[in-house]
DNA sequence: CTTGACAGGTTCTGAAATGGAACCTACTGT
DNA sequence: ACAGTAGGTTCCATTTCAGAACCTGTCAAG
């Protein structure tokens, strides 16, 4: 498989990976959350080559999770922000920077604190039931075709096995 | 940066993508989520290489997120399953499918429907503060220096600038 | 007892992506 | 006139990847 055919694949997880599906986009969008905009800025914080950096901002554009926006004429300067698709993308980021601070931390703990502006306090992202609001984990979903798809349904999910316990 | 220096970053995001942060991973843990425990049927259902697989799964191996179990001898048969660790990536794979169906989804719908097996519905993943249980998004978290981190307060975070409308 | 099949890999080779550095193009400031 | 800055592009050596063939241990059929 190729990466340009992943956006076409019956699946939202590859497709989202048609987007963010590596490792600099995801470093390149961790810093678009901290408030980075600029290609200098982000070229220092990342330790990417110019030559990655300018092809991923790239194809961030033409899939609309940045937008380039001008911050002064003569020369025409612009920053790279995110569109309200890519602020989307913060559960995502945080999901992943949670299972890190979990399960990847050393003695020092959490290098970044989330604090919560509604309520002040630092906090970790919890998943819930979009329904009924309880706490869900991997044992807690099953998986069915969706209604658009019933015909394709061999090849997409020959296995309903859930993963259980030991 | 390379590959193998990215678990030792000060920043919980980098180091999970030492684990998860390349594509064929990810699709590997997608089928794990939802069966799949055998070589040869990743194989078939991802496309990919089986040299490229037979890499991956080692790398998840090492790290704990799955483990290999034998399941006969004469001769010794192993599969993969998920551990408690990798288990713990459901809410990430689960955050990255919620977005592709939002924002790459053609006119079919999602591919797959999650069903929430304590109340039999079917639910998106949304994403709330563990302190007061309110949804956040980008927009309702500010990012602070963890406890431990201070000293490198200046190489983590130049920035505190928040994305804002427009 | 030879042939074939199967699970689960490893080895080989050419193509593609990446890292590192140099170069280019407007402009501004001294 | 010269240096500096933002935002790239070009070039080349190294690394990784895709695709295919090959290897090993076991069983089952003819």
């Amino acid at each position: 498989m190729r990466w340009e055919e992943l956006d076409q694949e019956p699946c939202s997880l590859a497709r989202t990976l048609a987007v963010v599906g590596d490792r600099w986009t995801l470093l390149i969008l961790r810093d678009c959350f901290l408030g980075v905009r600029r290609f200098d800025e982000f070229e220092k914080r990342l330790g990417v080559t110019r030559h990655v950096l300018a092809d991923r901002l790239k194809k961030l554009v033409s899939h609309g999770v940045l937008k380039k926006m001008p911050y002064q004429q003569k020369p025409l300067r612009e920053e790279y922000r995110l569109t309200e698709k890519g602020l989307d993308l913060h559960t995502v980021v945080l999901s992943l920077v949670s299972w890190g601070d979990r399960h990847m931390a050393d003695e020092r703990g959490s290098p970044v604190v989330h604090v919560h502006k509604g309520c002040g306090r630092a906090m970790r992202p919890l998943t819930v039931c979009s329904e009924c609001g309880e706490p869900v984990g991997a044992r807690d979903i099953r998986v069915e075709i969706g209604d658009g798809w019933k015909a394709l349904e061999e090849s997409l999910l020959p296995l309903h096995r859930l993963p259980q316990k030991g």
